[in-house]
DNA sequence: ATCAATGCATGAGTAAAATTAATGGTTTGT
DNA sequence: ACAAACCATTAATTTTACTCATGCATTGAT
């Protein structure tokens, strides 16, 4: 009844004074805002103007429907060319999961030159899903999945975007510290420091203790890698990690990092995304900077 | 391009769940909404909804058009129901001017009943007229005009609502206390307080002191009748008003009300409005209380 | 596994609405 | 007095919105 282009034609006519320089502003001939605008305050049952002579001048009820035009049409206006930038893949919110806690130093690495480089979308992340991160992305929860367990399902894709090796953290005057590498049974009369999971997904436990059978003597859980380094740190226990960033904690506190079995645990981390999402531009340029992070940190080491 | 349809498509999707039932909702067919929303996701180029089996699911972009169906369409439909009621004459604002100083204190006795009587009416008044209390009328800078001089001209329309006899007020103890009746020339060694407006518009200058030729000794200004009659209770001075405002006050401070001439000054209180405006219900309803309150008036005299 | 129910999409036809063109009347300023 | 500017109106046309009929996919029950 009341539609958009009532609104822009009273608000066209408030600006030029007059209908025929109002049709002109909207591309319509005067005739059409006449009829328009007629049919309007006939299904109003109102008057919008007082003709007088050749000018129009606002009644009441236009003064409050020009308040309105003022309000709500730079709202639409807006919302159109938000979502014109939406369709074409420079605006929008990336929603990303993290299914790897440490990961989250790394992440900030990405995000900051991401944010930088599409000042249109926003990136929100969430570690905490009811359904797992697979199940976050096929319910459209999230959009990028960061998990070391590619779980490949329909409609999913995964590409691996850093590997690492998951290592253990001890002070530097500990018992183990001189050691080239560590056996399980290394551990069965250590206070291990893991973050809050459960156990089958942590891999110095799926990868390296469950294997040998080996339980460690207690079993101690931080929400934040600073505090569990802390603790480390202090003499409270041995935490594993990933080499990356236990390497830049032991810049900073006296940490010795240990390998665990002769050969290390091998860790790769994948970024996972809805192949029906292959078109969003920014989505897939987040994936290109992950991958672009990576090859410079091996570029550093070589 | 974005409609208010749309956004009322979106809304009710998100209320009933699927189309089917929003189309029940809005008075439509279901075919007609595919269309049309098939239509605006052509124009905005971007999907609105992910179409999973037979569910719809909002996308981003969907989630703003959500968003902003629930902020605008809201204010549609208020403004809708509001200009429902002006055209009704019930709601709107009831803009007044007054070109009569003391009649302040009488207009608060006729708004009070009649903001209780239809609610959805505001009352303004003004005071200041670029070009005078007519003008600002057929200007439509207001609606009802509050005057002691009926300009009758075309289109509009003026009612007297009460009579008055201009008075004179002066301290107890003061000279001309004791008098029945006052000439011209009693006030020529006086000083005359009035409110700060040109001489042409005060009674006491067109109708009595000018016809006989007197100036006053001193005239001093005063916007409020509450510090005037101050001032003349401690003797710096002799005012003129209305009589029925002047015996309101004379109950409360030590003075005397004096004819002015044998006869006294007549006046008569005239409500002006554009002859175009005699549907507007309130605005009748406002001058039927003015009325009424002038009869109570008479009625306890006698 | 089958079947009915539910839901969305689509094409064609139709009804309705918006728009234009042409024109006339009024006002305004020169 | 005249030309220019402006709005209203009628009739014709184009465009848009809507419905009907139908098809196909999904869901849930038996």
């Amino acid at each position: 009844m009341l539609e958009r282009i009532h609104l822009s034609v009273i608000q066209a006519v408030d600006q030029q004074g007059s209908l025929t320089a109002a049709a002109k502003q909207l591309h319509l001939t005067q005739s059409a805002l006449s009829h328009s605008i007629r049919k309007l305050e006939q299904n109003l049952g109102i008057a919008i103007w007082l003709r007088e002579g050749r000018r129009l001048r606002l009644t009441q009820a236009g003064e409050h429907l020009l308040n309105l035009a003022n309000r709500v049409l730079p709202q639409l206006a807006d919302a159109e060319s938000k979502l014109q930038q939406m369709a074409q893949g420079e605006r929008g919110t990336l929603r990303v999961g993290m299914e790897c806690h440490p990961c989250y130093q790394w992440l900030l690495k990405i995000v900051a030159p991401f944010l930088a480089q599409w000042p249109d979308v926003d990136v929100d992340v969430k570690q905490k899903f009811q359904f797992g991160g697979v199940g976050a992305l096929l319910d459209y929860e999230i959009d990028l999945l960061v998990t070391p367990d590619p779980f490949h399902s329909e409609g999913l894709h995964f590409v691996p975007v850093f590997d690492y090796e998951q290592v253990l953290v001890v002070p530097h005057q500990h018992a183990l510290a001189q050691r080239k590498y560590l056996q399980a049974d290394d551990l069965a009369d250590q206070t291990l420091l893991t973050y809050p999971v459960s156990k089958d997904r942590l891999d110095i436990y799926t990868q390296f203790l469950n294997p040998a059978g080996v339980t460690p003597k207690r079993h101690k859980t931080s929400e934040t890698t600073d505090i569990m380094l802390q603790m480390v740190a202090s003499g409270r226990g041995v935490a594993a990690l990933p080499r990356w960033l236990a390497e830049e904690y032991s810049a900073r506190l006296p940490l010795t990092v240990l390998r665990l079995g002769r050969n290390g645990i091998a860790k790769q981390i994948y970024l996972g995304t809805r192949e029906s999402d292959k078109d969003i531009e920014y989505l897939a340029a987040f994936i290109d900077l992950a991958n672009a992070y990576e090859q410079a940190s091996i570029d550093e080491q070589a």
